[in-house]
DNA sequence: CAGGTTTCGTAACGATCGATATGAATAATT
DNA sequence: AATTATTCATATCGATCGTTACGAAACCTG
């Protein structure tokens, strides 16, 4: 499982496993799992199917080693604004203004590949939806668990329904993944954040509409 | 095209075509287009391939049909919302609330199948993509309408963005047809409309989180 | 250099995909 | 009754799907 460890022997790699992995993760970034057939992983990754299927096992193994690297290498902005020593709204403004960047990022399919990468599926691809969806959850856990600390830290109010408030948080990312994979831009999005940011105490509860 | 018309003669239809029809779209709201397979439908729809390929020419024309037929039948709620004759606020409320009914619907796919029909789909699939996408800007554009409507009005500001509002309060839409999709109860998409609910002016701008 | 190990390229596997050829069966029309 | 038109059921089409034998090639260890 680990790149690093080395072979007693053998023939060494002709290919790059990471380079090789990027490819293969925006291709199911842009045409999700099931869509994504090896023989376009086959041309966008420059392999045969036996360095692939030596490589990474099979097309799920595949898939899912590209949601590990997705995860660590287009959307550390999320892990970042909420783990950052600044008030909870900024934090959450950082998250969604940073999903704003990110779901319309140039040269990158638009929205989220946790999103993209399979909503709807056929029955033998049943695994694949849940561990997508396992992806979404914990996204929502985690704005759940910010807004928690904010509430402990008496930032929000007593009562403040922070799980409530994650599930929107987490549903309208999840609108601007579509949104972005529609074509809006990053500034569309951004106004859009901003519309989704007034409903959360804090900051001064500015309602207008003009920019930054 | 019209299920009205006599034919000349030859021997009759041994099945329903609505019914049929119905049950296909069930199954791609499920499973989405792509993930759809002939053999799902014909167990599904009860039906022999000749007899599905001479009712609905073939698999797209099925499924475009099966838009339609959504349209007309799942998601009236939208349309009853934004024609009727009540405040803006209370339209776009009842449009979140029809959602939040909708897509968590018992017995019913999650979510809504202009989003679940296929987000991501292979490059062969393009033309459906961008029919579900013309789906989904044709409803942001009739809730910009309505709120332009607001504003000439005078109920919402002079310089009231509904443009962006409507891409705002669209992506909310989209982003419950996600959650409901990943198990959400009707009761937490309500939760859900009412806080995106909260940024709207209008109706005494009510920031609680109590029930209706 | 011989033995062991891993990857290489070529070719093809069985399964499933969407779609159809074929001819019998059932209706309205003449 | 004969003709025409449409749907029926059975069987199967070629293409593509994900996957894998197979043997040669290229490295490390002894």
């Amino acid at each position: 499982m680990n790149n690093l460890e080395k072979p007693r022997g053998g023939r060494p790699r002709a290919f790059d496993p990471d380079r090789a992995l990027d490819a293969a993760m925006h291709l199911f970034w842009e045409h999700g799992y099931e869509a994504t057939s090896l023989a376009m992983l086959r041309e966008a990754m420059r392999l045969t199917p036996p360095q692939i299927y030596n490589a990474f096992t099979d097309k799920e193994t595949l898939f899912r080693k590209a949601l590990e690297r997705y995860h660590q290498t287009e959307i550390g902005f999320a892990l970042e604004a909420l783990s950052a020593p600044v008030p909870t709204h900024e934090a959450i403004r950082r998250l969604l203004m940073g999903a704003a960047e990110t779901y319309s990022r140039p040269g990158k399919p638009g929205g989220c590949l946790f999103i993209s990468g399979g909503l709807a599926t056929s029955p033998q691809a049943q695994a694949i939806a849940d561990e997508l969806k396992t992806y979404r959850k914990a996204s929502e856990a985690a704005i759940a668990g910010r807004l928690e600390k904010g509430r402990a830290s008496g930032e929000l109010p007593e009562g403040f329904p922070a799980e409530a408030f994650a599930k929107y948080l987490a549903g309208v990312m999840n609108g601007m993944s579509i949104q972005a994979r529609d074509g809006a831009s990053a500034e569309e999005l951004r106004v859009l954040a901003r519309t989704a940011l007034a409903v959360l105490p804090g900051e001064g509860q500015k309602q207008d509409q003009s920019k930054d």
